[in-house]
DNA sequence: CCGATTTGCTAAACCGGTACAGCGATGCGG
DNA sequence: CCGCATCGCTGTACCGGTTTAGCAAATCGG
């Protein structure tokens, strides 16, 4: 016989189908002891509950969905998402939901697994990052209802429930530590202009410029990618007037600068000081290694994830959740600029 | 009125259940114009198949699984394995099968997710990577009956699919570079000693360095991290005999070698050639850049994607796919020994 | 001691698909 | 013109759970 079923059970135990099911579901309907003998009998043939038969019953999927938006072939899958995902998993599994996780090639694909997955109840519910400024997403999902979590706030429109870190207060730190140090033109290389806390963090850095008078202060959107980062790091160090420091919106980003200047014959931190806006083994395990700011990205996840399954049991909650605001790590590419 | 079904269809369109059911599954069993009238009304209803439903008849899951065993704080995701992934589920979507990721503590929980999502028919197969040289895990999934694709062959014992590269060509290809230029001491961090291809890799060079006479060649396990790969490569440059060359097992413990080089002082590729064993964004973005085995992980996903596929068409099939040699991309990371 | 409530269970409907037996209409060969 | 195969479709059982209506026995209050 193959996989046993709560037919094999009841009849095992002689009982009805639906006494085994109240039994296995912890809910009244049974005494003490008839389900203590079901779950014993249940135990004995090793039965576990078919996810799909479970579902139909109009019941939860036990998943919820990731997707991403990025160019299939150039997913780096940063540490950030690394970590983020573990932590998700870390509080999903302990309620035994499982994590359906999907890399596609642009929003418009996006849009279309949310629809997808929603109408085939493949999942609960939807976890969404990378907000973006007019985010196109935020609509879909209202309509479609499914609970969905957004990382990335704080809640512009929409309704749906948000966790977020403050990331101006974060590029605050930054600029303030640096102008301590004494640095007087800081350049900021940023992400894609669309993600809106690249816009926040551009204007926290326009904001701290004026407040420390600083001689200059400017953004320069990139693409997130390597070559982005270097390049744009190129053309900076290539300048007459050059910035004495530099604030990268990625690891990814900050070590391709890094390497940039090695291969230019620029000191690090002598003649430029790095500081990149995202801590992770690849700030740590390069020379020099980087000033970064450090969030705990892990609990991040397990946060969004207790967020998204009580959103999950009460749909109508209208959660906001702050998390606690990244503080900076000083390592050894920051100094006193070189007069 | 919520989801449309079959038999609101069948209602609007004035047919019965199955004759819906054939129409949207391009079956024989009704005519051309009422398929046409029918996939109309589908469509004007927007319905989508209920995979709970669909999965309950005895049919596929349309998901399959991919679990990976590491400390939960302390993933890295590989460029690797965000490479894989993207592969992966490039061809799955292609096949509108799902991917469910699980990272979890160990083995032993490994094993466990193996048999509920098996059991609970949440997947229709699995991906085993990471193999081990004793694998306790191909007795289960043989065991369990669910069609497995294992990443990492040749196969050794068991029955399952796998797809595999040879390890052991990429390793004497490495070697053989480093010996035309000259060197005779040659260093390999290698990564967990229990994982089969470290085992494969380390004999390689062994016989390699036997068929060409080399003074030196000796392997350090270390656990894949980058602690452990700064830490080793430390005590190797310390030695008063210092090899000449080193091979990294994993890119990260490649840049952080190349770290540890440049707080020595060491020059590289002056004093000291490195060697990646593994290729991506972090070979590239280092100064100076590292020389590394390339291979197309993204096609390798695309490719174990398609053999689990077949597997699941046909649990009885016996494939042994091999991909091709990965080659290597010599950068600035390698020279002449300095005499 | 009787009617009302509670307890412990059974039987059957139901979720949304798939699979299949069967049935009337049509076409075709002989 | 009859028997038989084929076509196009209907009706229904079924997958493995959950849920509900209902029922007999036990318990309770007055």
């Amino acid at each position: 016989m193959g996989r046993p079923t709560i037919a094999d059970i009841a009849r095992q135990a002689g009982v009805s189908k639906g006494a085994v099911s109240f039994a296995l579901n912890g809910r009244p309907g049974v005494s003490e002891q008839t389900r203590e003998r079901i779950l014993r009998v249940a135990q004995e043939m090793n039965w576990r509950p078919h996810s799909a038969a479970r579902a139909l019953g109009g019941a939860r999927a036990g998943a919820v969905g990731l997707v991403l938006a990025r160019p299939a072939r150039t997913v780096g899958v940063e540490p950030f998402f690394a970590q983020l995902l573990s932590g998700l998993q870390a509080e999903l599994s302990a309620c035994s939901t499982a994590l359906q996780l999907l890399v596609v090639e642009d929003t418009a694909a996006e849009i279309e697994v949310y629809r997808r997955w929603s109408s085939e109840h493949r999942v609960d519910g939807f976890v969404l990052v990378d907000l973006q400024v007019h985010d196109p997403r935020i609509a879909v999902l209202e309509e479609l209802g499914t609970p969905t979590v957004v990382l990335g706030g704080p809640r512009r429109q929409g309704s749906l429930p948000t966790v977020w870190a403050d990331d101006r207060a974060a590029m605050l730190s930054i600029v303030e530590y640096l102008a301590a140090l004494g640095h007087r033109r800081i350049a900021h290389l940023a992400g894609l202009p669309a993600f809106l806390h690249t816009q926040r963090r551009i204007r926290a850095l326009r904001d701290a410029a004026r407040r420390l008078e600083l001689v200059e202060a400017y953004s320069v959107p990139t693409d997130f990618s390597d070559a982005e980062g270097a390049a744009a790091t190129r053309a900076l160090l290539a300048r007459r007037e050059r910035p004495t420091a530099i604030v990268y919106d990625s690891d990814v980003m900050a070590v391709a600068g890094l390497g940039v200047a090695a291969e230019m014959g620029v000191a690090v931190p002598g003649e430029l000081s790095l500081v990149s806006f995202d801590d992770s083994v690849l700030a740590r395990i390069v020379h020099p290694p980087l000033t970064a700011l450090t969030r705990d990205t892990f609990a991040l996840g397990e946060l969004v994830a207790r967020t998204l399954l009580a959103a999950v049991e009460d749909p109508l909650g209208r959660l906001e959740v702050k998390t606690a605001t990244p503080r900076l790590t000083v390592r050894e590419s920051t100094a006193v600029p070189r007069r």
